[in-house]
DNA sequence: TATCTCGCATACGCTCCGTATGTCAAGTGG
DNA sequence: CCACTTGACATACGGAGCGTATGCGAGATA
């Protein structure tokens, strides 16, 4: 490969790792592009040559964040028994790795605000395609009750995802972390053919 | 009351009615105060007066338009034959709800990311406190599995707020309501004691 | 080696927020 | 009825930040 796109793409590399600090700590409004540049050793012009603008930024870091997460959540599920406790066990992963405030507050708090709904986004919506699939899968065996499989792996995800912004805000996240995620297996038990 | 104090609240009610236009309309980043205050036939000197700064003024809106959302819920949900039906009722009155573009651009999108956790705004806790309420008399009535009611009225807002981000960016969300709705009550049947 | 390319730095203008100060109507006491 | 005070709001100022236009120099090309 050429001199110039590796630079490049190590000058994204830091741009990247440089906003996801800034963005974690302060919040994406509060984070000055000067001041995140310089961190990275570059200034705002190497900033709106790759990434367009500060949305663009935020996109580039929430894409990276998410992806890790979802990366993670399908290794957890693969080492389920079977496909159903996969599926609770996913749900699981994504409620433990939003308690990370990086998450949260990048992911859950300023990714919806400024990016849009974030189902729309490709990496969630991966996720959510995944999470369809094995449903419709589960749905095939007759271990999962027939509704709209779209429908229901969004209802999970939200609840999970909306699970881990309450349990962070929550005086003691570690000791409620067990009685959610109890209570977030009785609830996608209702989606179970046989109560 | 005197002249003062009426006005006041006049101009306070003109800068929230204001706010909330321009806040749904542009999203509360790109809302400017100076043209904001001005449709409201004030100046930004009336509005720093009054709320503090410009999260204040968010924050009002905030409460207001969730006021609005959990007085419906509520008045829905009285109509219910029983508690259950009530629970389901208010879920769905709240999904429905937040399809209005409004309520999502302000209260699902940009009142998290600029005031934080939902679950921690007055109005929302209300709505999760009354939510709870109404779980533990169904566990004590034996109709809803034992569990952390804080946990279970947790995820089923969220997942009812959720879902309502979910189904207004989708491409018919008046076609996908029914079976939204449907996996909801499926969903929410997993609380119960008897499947 | 001469020229071109383009990734990035620099400089500028514009908008916007928050605060400090000014102003005038509404209240108050004599 | 009038001087005085209060306070709600308008005006003016300073600072910060984003996006763009322009300049530059290292790497690519022939």
């Amino acid at each position: 490969m050429s001199i110039r796109l590796t630079k490049m793409a190590e000058n994204r590399e830091k741009l990247i790792a440089a906003a996801r600090k800034a963005f974690a700590q302060q919040g994406y409004a509060a984070a000055s592009m000067d001041q995140l540049t310089a961190e990275a050793g570059l200034t705002r012009g190497a900033l709106y040559h790759n990434f367009g603008d500060k949305r663009g930024l935020l996109a580039a870091v929430v894409e990276q964040i998410d992806s890790e997460m979802a990366e993670y959540a399908k290794s957890v599920g693969a080492k389920a028994v079977d496909a159903w406790q996969a599926l609770l066990a996913e749900g699981a992963a994504y409620i433990e790795k939003a308690l990370d405030p990086e998450v949260r507050r990048i992911v859950l708090l300023d990714g919806p605000a400024v990016l849009g709904d974030p189902s729309q986004w490709p990496s969630q919506n991966r996720c959510l395609q995944s999470t369809r699939a094995t449903l419709e899968q589960l749905m095939a065996d007759g271990i999962v009750q027939a509704v709209d499989p779209e429908a229901a792996a969004m209802l999970l995800n939200g609840a999970a995802l909306n699970a881990a912004l309450w349990l962070a805000s929550s005086e003691n996240p570690q000791a409620m972390l067990p009685k959610t995620l109890e209570a977030f297996n009785l609830l996608a038990s209702g989606f179970l053919a046989n109560g």
